[in-house]
DNA sequence: AAAGTAAATGATAAATTTTACTATTTAACA
DNA sequence: TGTTAAATAGTAAAATTTATCATTTACTTT
């Protein structure tokens, strides 16, 4: 939590109780996506006036300083981003459950061989199923 | 064209006037996205009382055919899958010129290698960046 | 500590995108 | 040609996202 309010000053964003209050329930999103219904939801519950601006921006905003990202299927889920070096990954994201789990290797070397002359500067990806607890459980039945 | 009706045929879709012209448009952009917006005012310029519902669910009901593919980072883009086997594949997306590049190698062994226990169903990829005549092009300047 | 400044928010509205409903029309088929 | 089920039009509304601007607040400087 400290991290993330020093990363919102060293990008120069102010230091506010509704961006406090919302990276503070964003913080339980770090293995799971929440849904910015659900988000505004909690925040209304703090902030009965609050302005559906201050929900988007604030989340468009701390996703351009690394702060939670979007998922790549819906965007209008979201989770909060505990790894603020960036370090590139990808997300396996279970159906069932919702879990994610991350995905530490990534495969871009394999595209950007297919690609030559291209100059690639970024991809997307997602991979969905279900997460070993859900399989067996689902197996079971 | 004739392979699309097809198609809607074998699936027990009616052939009907809007969807030949939906289909025909959308043959147009086998190699880059068009938006939904688009495709509207196409449509609403020769039946200038269509549905958006006509629209929408014709898109979605193509999609679930395999006629139709959604751009994985922007749902209101769409482009005509004229590849009916549903060989999969994965898309590059020139930021500067929109074309789009099929990729065919699949890299889906890579992370199932990493999910031991895990069902995975499916991913969504998308590489994107400069194709290469737009990545001469702006080198030059 | 107080004042000044720029940013953030609230309140409201509107724009955009998507879905729902129902009467009417139309394609498919006997 | 008549029947039937599906598709569409027309309308509306739901849902999501963005815009505007006056007010408030966090940060800075004095």
């Amino acid at each position: 939590m400290e991290k993330a309010i020093e990363v919102l000053k060293k990008n120069h964003y102010k230091v506010t109780k509704q961006r406090k209050d919302l990276l503070e329930f964003l913080n339980k999103f770090t293995v799971q996506y929440v849904s910015i219904n659900d988000i505004a939801d909690y925040m209304r519950s703090l902030y009965p006036g609050i302005s559906n601006n201050t929900i988007y921006r604030n989340l468009k905003e701390f996703e351009e300083i690394g702060l939670v990202e979007y998922q790549e299927k819906d965007k209008t889920l979201v989770k909060y981003q505990c790894d603020f070096e960036h370090q590139h990954h990808h997300h396996f994201v279970c159906k069932n459950c919702g879990k994610v789990t991350e995905l530490k290797a990534c495969p871009i070397k394999f595209f950007t061989d297919q690609l030559p002359g291209y100059t690639v500067e970024g991809h997307a990806l997602e991979v969905y199923g279900l997460c070993a607890d859900c399989t067996k459980k689902l197996k079971a039945e």
